[in-house]
DNA sequence: ACTACGATCTACT
DNA sequence: GTAGATCGTAGTG
């Protein structure tokens, strides 16, 4: 059954949700993936519905944020999008392999952008495990690149805005109930020690890796520190 | 034009 | 636990 939502068979009713609005998306980008976690994101890529609750994410900010794709440098092509209205998907694509979901934050002409980072399945389960070479559940969503894969997305997302697109974001239902865990940010080489990754407290499908910098090295590896 | 590097994941030992 | 894959972006010449 849903650790989030309760029910004994995972299902989504798209229909039956409130998706969240622009104003959602218009505030803090700290605040908005904090909030985030227990909403539902919803794909419809390939007309095949896959939606799954958020339990993971991380924020990105402007200038001031050394692990940001907007540290620094200002406005590039890569990064314009972090830019643009609130609401607004921003896809890269990293490692030669991988696809990473952020959603724009902050009013337009601010810099932000919550990467999600681990999603529990909820529906259209066996469109994912096709997707993902038949994975077990706990594999399906449990990283970015892998939640990426499992809801097909890629960069067509990139710079559509939600609900007008492949893409939609639904109202959390449980907000109350939720208790939420705050630790630095996953992979990043600089910026890695604010306080800027945010899940739900407990729970087994949150994604494993580093916190700490990349080893010397190029491909590091290691774990998140706190496995016993 | 060329080079370095990365918001990761998988496979094999 | 450890090494390899694989390519877009941005900085440099």
């Amino acid at each position: 059954m849903s650790l989030v939502t309760g029910a004994d068979t995972p299902q989504f009713e798209p229909s039956t949700a409130a998706p969240l609005d622009t104003a959602f998306f218009a505030r803090e980008t700290s605040q908005v993936a904090r909030d985030l976690l227990g909403c539902v994101l919803a794909s419809t890529s390939g007309g095949r519905l896959t939606a799954g609750v958020i339990i993971e994410t991380e924020a990105y900010l402007g200038s001031d944020d050394p692990g940001s794709h907007a540290a620094t440098r200002g406005m590039t092509k890569r990064n314009e999008v972090m830019y643009r209205a609130p609401g607004t998907v921003y896809v890269y694509f990293t490692y030669g392999n991988h696809h990473m979901l952020n959603l724009v934050c902050e009013p337009a002409g601010v810099a932000g952008a919550v990467l999600i980072r681990a999603l529990e399945p909820l529906a259209g389960i066996e469109v994912m495990q096709s997707r993902r070479a038949g994975r077990p559940l706990r594999e399906l969503c449990s990283g970015p690149g892998r939640l990426a894969q499992a809801l097909g997305i890629d960069l067509v997302d990139n710079g559509s805005l939600l609900g007008e697109g492949r893409l939609q974001v639904y109202d959390c239902l449980h907000h109350e109930e939720r208790k939420v865990a705050v630790t630095g940010r996953i992979g990043l080489s600089q910026g890695h020690e604010l306080p800027l990754r945010f899940h739900l407290e407990a729970h087994p499908l949150v994604s494993r890796g580093r916190t700490g910098p990349r080893p010397a090295g190029r491909h590091g590896s290691g774990g998140e520190g706190s496995k016993a």
